[in-house]
DNA sequence: CGAGTAGTTGACTGTTTAGTCTAATATGAT
DNA sequence: ATCATATTAGACTAAACAGTCAACTACTCG
């Protein structure tokens, strides 16, 4: 029934590229329109307002994302190669927009729960709410490699705190400093804190 | 000779609170003068820019904080001391923050560099700046605790980039989650990475 | 005290931004 | 084919915003 479209796909897709790359406050609704090659008519026929289509695209964007972890955290696969796997990926990942964009960008969801979470609520408790998801891949991973005894964590859901924590600073000074190479000390520093049996064996 | 005035001073006190509290994006430059009880013609008198304003408070601000953080880190301080004194004077500042605001701002620098890093050259290089000076209390501390024996780090320049990681990252997620809990976590993360010997004897 | 200087004021311009509305257009279902 | 409806176009308003300017004020030093 009625005219079909991609305009909404392409709306998200905008958002999320403008706001990876600058920020919340420089990206504007007529950007985002520009960006996707939609009139500002269709953006308020889709959307409220700048942060309505945020939420959704980043929504959307984890449901997608959610499939690459759900294989990347599989139990069938070793816990040290999950969280191996993981820096890895996410450092060809980093390599590639820095191909593209000329800047390392660091966790979008980060920078952008750090920019808006005092002003934004519905953006901030979005965020909030992927990167818990988030936090249980490693807390299991963690969980199951300290049974194993690959690492040494007795509290798995205290050092996935201390694992992200540090993950995530680490993504954002690369940021900050535009720099690709501080995230190659990544699976060191990661192992380092688990207390991995073999640290040599598993740095990229 | 002349007329004299403090505005410039608080147009810089200003922006730095509405940048900690709120973003660059969300800082105007009609807020910061209305915050400031300064004029628009005024604040073109003393500045060329947000950036420019962003900059020169950045800067003043840690001449400031230099202060502190030399009694801190001074090397007639033990290492271990120097590191868990920072730890509960940047949780007691956090407290403050959250009192006064209702929300827990984490650590300026690193929120704010990660928004404008991609967006405002001369803001994005200042902070870098700052946190190239703090990264270096860190490292000598360190360095100094490794010979002390009290922390085993043979490497300190790379100790010190995992730790600053993660304090920030910590920092970023306290602001995130608008939780101040987590970041009572803190010494006891920083210390087991240091592999501190008695990690009891510290915890806040 | 008066002259030069540092700082202030507020009204002004032009631009960017969010958000609205109506008429037009394309498409699927019947 | 045509009808209901999903989508689009683009011009419009109002507000927020950055930045300018010339006249005014208060201070200090000689």
């Amino acid at each position: 029934m009625g005219r079909v479209s991609d305009a909404k796909v392409r709306l998200m897709d905008a958002v999320l590229e403008l706001l990876w790359t600058g920020s919340y406050g420089s990206t504007t609704i007529d950007h985002i329109c520009e960006r996707a090659g939609v009139k500002k008519g269709s953006f308020y026929y889709f959307f409220n307002s700048k942060a309505d289509v945020a939420v959704a695209a980043l929504d959307t964007s984890f449901q997608a994302r959610r499939v690459e972890l759900d294989a990347m955290f599989s139990p069938s696969v070793p816990p040290t190669e999950r969280i191996r796997k993981y820096c890895e990926f996410g450092y060809l990942l980093q390599v590639e927009m820095k191909a593209k964009f000329g800047y390392v960008l660091g966790c979008p969801l980060f920078t952008l729960g750090a920019e808006v979470c005092t002003q934004e609520q519905a953006v901030g408790a979005k965020i909030q709410e992927i990167l818990e998801y988030k936090a249980r891949y490693f807390e299991t991973a963690i969980r199951d490699g300290h049974a194993a005894g690959a690492f040494h964590a007795p509290d798995a859901a205290a050092k996935a705190r201390v694992v992200r924590a540090y993950i995530e600073g680490l993504l954002t000074q690369a940021r900050i400093q535009n720099d690709l190479e501080i995230l190659r000390e990544m699976p060191e520093g990661v192992f380092a804190m688990l207390g991995a049996r073999s640290v040599n064996a598993v740095t990229v």
